[in-house]
Order: C-alpha cells, then structure tokens, then sequence
DNA sequence: TTTTATTTGTTCCTATTTTCACAAAAAGTA
DNA sequence: TACTTTTTGTGAAAATAGGAACAAATAAAA
C-alpha cells in the first residue's frame, strides 16, 4: 500500500539506480524473475535494505516468489523518471566533457546530452557524438529556448560558480558538478558533486590508516 | 586528547578531503586563521559537523580565536596521508581514462598516475602526460614489481572484475571503480565507485518528483 | 485439501550520524 | 586583575538509517 507521506533519502535513490541498472542487465541475461536474496548476493545491498527501499513506492513482488524483473524495471523507470526524455546541457567540453559528450551509457536511456557549451573559440562549432557545440555566451538564452532542465559542468572550477547562476537563470532545476567546488545554488535546485579527488583520497585515507581499519566502512584510529 | 578507539565514517572522510582542499585555497587567497562558523558559510557543512569531524582525530583550534590554516592544513594531510607518495595505476586509457591521465588536480598534490595499461595494441607504448600506455596483458606483474598500492578501473564494465582480480593479486588494496558494476573484492580491500549513471539518475529522480520534495535531501511521496 | 517451502512487506529495535548546547579556554578591554 | 567576547571541544539528545524477525501471502508437494 502507497504512504501517505514517506521522505526518501538520497542512499535509497542511488540503490534504485543501482537496482535498475542491475535488472536490466539480468534481463538481458535471459532472468524473468528474482528474488532478494539473489540481488543482495549480486550487489552489495541486504534483501532486507532491497525490499524496504521498494516499499517506500509500493508493493512490486509476489510472496514466496519474488519479483517479476520486467514489472520491476517498469516500475522503478517510473519512480525514477527514466522513462521520460530528458535534455541535458553539458557546459565545458575539455578533456572530462568531451569524454561525458561521447559516452553512450547515459544515452542508452533517454539521458541524452543535447546541448554542449565552451567558450574556446577553436571548439565552438564543431559536432561530437551529434552535438553542435555552442558559445558559452548564449548559454542562459539557448537553455531558455530549448527548455532543457538538466545541466553537467565540466568547466575549470574558477567559473563553475558562474556557470551554474547561467543555468539556474535559464531555467535549469538539476545540476551535476564536475568542477572541485562547492556551489551555491537556490534551495529548489537540486545538485550532485562527483568529486573525484575526495573519491581518490577517501582511498587513500585508507591505505595511511590500514592496520588500524575495522570494516569496510569504517576507521580504528 | 586523542581517542582510544573511535570508529571515523567515510562522510567524515569525504568531508576531511573537502576541507583540505577549501583551506589550501584559502591560504591561497591569504587568509590564516579561520573559524568553524566561516568554513561553514563556505561549504555545505554546519560548523559543529566540522568541529566534530576533527576532533576524531585531535585538538587543532584555538578558543576564542579559530584554525590557524597552515597548520590545519598539515594535520590534515596527516590524517589522509596526501603528505606522502602514492602511486596510481590506471586501467583503461579510453575517453574516460585519458582525462584521468591528463587530469592536473591529482597529480598536483602527491597523486600521481604513474602506470597506464590498456589491451588496445593502438594505445599501447604511446606516451600521456609522462606515462607510457602498457600492454594490460603484464598487468599483475608490473604492478607487482613497482610497488602500486592504487588503482583506477576505467574499462568497459565487461572486463572490470577480471581487472580487479589481477590489481588485487599485484597487491593493490585500494581501487576507485568507474565502470558501473559491483566489484567482487577482499574485505582487506577499498574500493569506491565513481558511479555517474546514478548520479544523473538522481538528478532526475528530483526533477522528477518536483513540487513533492521537501529538503535538498529528502523526498515527500 | 492440508501441509510445507518460500519470500515478501513491515514493524520494531539497534546502530550510526548529526545537531544542540554549554563549559572551558583564549584574548582583548577596562 | 576582573570582566566581556569569542569560539572551541564534547557529552547528551535528536534524527536517520539499517537490520532482524516475523506474520501474511503464495506456490508447490503430499
Ligand atoms: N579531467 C579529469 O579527469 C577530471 C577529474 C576530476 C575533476 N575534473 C574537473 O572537471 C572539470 C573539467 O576538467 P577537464 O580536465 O576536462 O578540463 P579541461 O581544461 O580539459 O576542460 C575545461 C573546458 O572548459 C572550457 N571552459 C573554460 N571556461 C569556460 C567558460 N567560462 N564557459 C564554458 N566553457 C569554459 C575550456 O575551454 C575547456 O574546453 C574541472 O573542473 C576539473 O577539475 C576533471
Ligand atoms: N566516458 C564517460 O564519460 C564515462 C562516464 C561514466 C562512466 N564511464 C565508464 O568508464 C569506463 C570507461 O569509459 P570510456 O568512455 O572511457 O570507454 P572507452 O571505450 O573510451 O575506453 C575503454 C578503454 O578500455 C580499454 N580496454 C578494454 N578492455 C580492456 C582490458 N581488458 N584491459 C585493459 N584495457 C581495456 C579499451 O581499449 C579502451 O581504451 C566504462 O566502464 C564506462 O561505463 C565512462
């Protein structure tokens, strides 16, 4: 049965992502239906943490059976939103932009990068993986025009702070930030940091402190 | 005073590595001495959430007064061992893996790709921002022989976990992972994934959900 | 039909993480 | 020196997240 009001946390989004990606996959492989036990063992994830993030949606499995794959990558494709198009503008075409440009694992899935922005004269007007790339100078304008609602910087961090207010100002609602800095953005927009250099030293800050390690996740210091 | 057993989660990690990063910027700008209640404007972070994360591992302030950035800086290169060496190898020199290899803001601090590896007989023996492509087929034993305690898998998801299998047989104990899939790896063994395809997805999880999200966290359904 | 096997959905409990709030410390001021 | 202001470090409280455990549901076997 639905909630009447359930608050999600960030962790059980990123698990139905992780779900998803994962079921497609077993689809693929021929699987009609699974049970949590055999997920839990496939991903790092408890049955119980799998079911319990599935219940905040509603009841997508049969008892003593487990769940229908195709009923369930329906249905979290709806939770998620997936199953909708969505345009995405990518902002900084360098060495990580155009690598994100040309990568086809977010297009598979109606993730499609549909506008790209530099400001370098020399890469403006050429077209990767179908895209034109656009002056940096028109941005706010083109993302009003095209309505798109997404946005990737890839840009050096010194003016992601500025490229995301262009965004916000056209009409963008969901940032992903490539760019080392902390932005500051209004409270309705929503933002995802990948920072590969926390990542990286989040390693190494287990490496200095082996020995001393408890569990996976966790520090003796 | 120094804690005799305290378990550190890896958010307080994530965000020892943000605060590293701001307070050399700071210095940078010329600023010495800062407080919680400033650090806390600049990052998403509350003041007493960057107390807390320090005091795990000592008494860096001054009451009264603040952090006396140089020093807090020292600490905290301390504490996530980026004062010393690292040694990187990297797996999978595509799009992706070559901006890794070209990507200035690891190398700057004490980070460096030093070995490249790609089974692409094209790449292999060309030479990227110092680093020589090597043929993955010696893999193990290079890394064996040099002494590299970290990887980067940046291949195609299909080969990552034979990849991982043979970093962790060369002796690697910590692994950042692009490549969406779980990895199968020892307890003994870090790894973090740099899952973007999530990322995105939660980004449009929120645009999605719009008009029924609460907090910048959390959802109402 | 009854019994046995599974496996879900959910409640309740436990563990972890964050925030609060304040004594202790430092430095300036009178 | 005594008083004021500021800001840390931290124990206690509040908020979140995770996990165990079990009734309810389903299907298969007897
Ligand atoms: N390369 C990596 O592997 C990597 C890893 C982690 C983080 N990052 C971060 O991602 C961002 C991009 O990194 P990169 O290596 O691709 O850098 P890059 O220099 O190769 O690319 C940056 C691009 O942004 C463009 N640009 C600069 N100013 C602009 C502006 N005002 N408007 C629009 N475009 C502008 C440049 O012309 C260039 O094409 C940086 O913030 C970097 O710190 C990169
Ligand atoms: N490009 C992106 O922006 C992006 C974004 C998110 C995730 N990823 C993930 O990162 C990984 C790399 O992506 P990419 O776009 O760079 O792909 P890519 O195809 O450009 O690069 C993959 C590289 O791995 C090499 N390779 C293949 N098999 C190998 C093996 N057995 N041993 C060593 N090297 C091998 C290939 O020769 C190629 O150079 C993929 O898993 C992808 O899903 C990429």
């Amino acid at each position: 049965m639905r909630k009447e009001k359930v608050y999600i946390s960030q962790e059980t989004v990123k698990r139905l992502s992780l779900y998803l990606r994962n079921l497609r996959r077993l689809e693929k492989e021929g699987v009609r239906v699974i049970c949590s036990d055999r997920i839990s063992e496939l991903l790092d994830v408890s049955p119980a943490q799998f079911r319990k993030d599935l219940s905040y949606f509603g009841e997508f499995g049969k008892r003593g059976v487990g769940y229908e794959i195709r009923r369930l990558i329906e249905e979290l494709e709806d939770i998620l939103g997936v199953n909708k198009q969505w345009k995405i503008v990518l902002i900084g075409v360098g060495r990580l932009g155009s690598a994100l440009l040309r990568f086809e694992g977010f297009s598979k899935f109606n993730l499609k990068i549909e506008l790209a922005f530099d400001i370098d004269k020399r890469k403006i007007g050429k077209v990767i993986n179908g895209v034109k790339i656009e002056d940096v100078q028109r941005l706010t304008e083109r993302v009003k025009e095209e309505g798109v609602k997404v946005g990737l910087i890839s840009t050096p961090p010194q003016v992601a702070q500025e490229i995301a207010d262009r965004l916000i100002e056209g009409g963008i609602k969901g940032i992903m930030n490539f760019a080392p800095v902390t932005l500051k953005i209004p409270e309705d927009v929503f933002i995802t940091n990948v920072d590969m250099a926390c990542e990286l030293e989040r390693v190494i800050f287990f490496l200095n402190n082996e020995g001393k390690v408890k569990t996976d996740s966790k520090l003796l210091s």
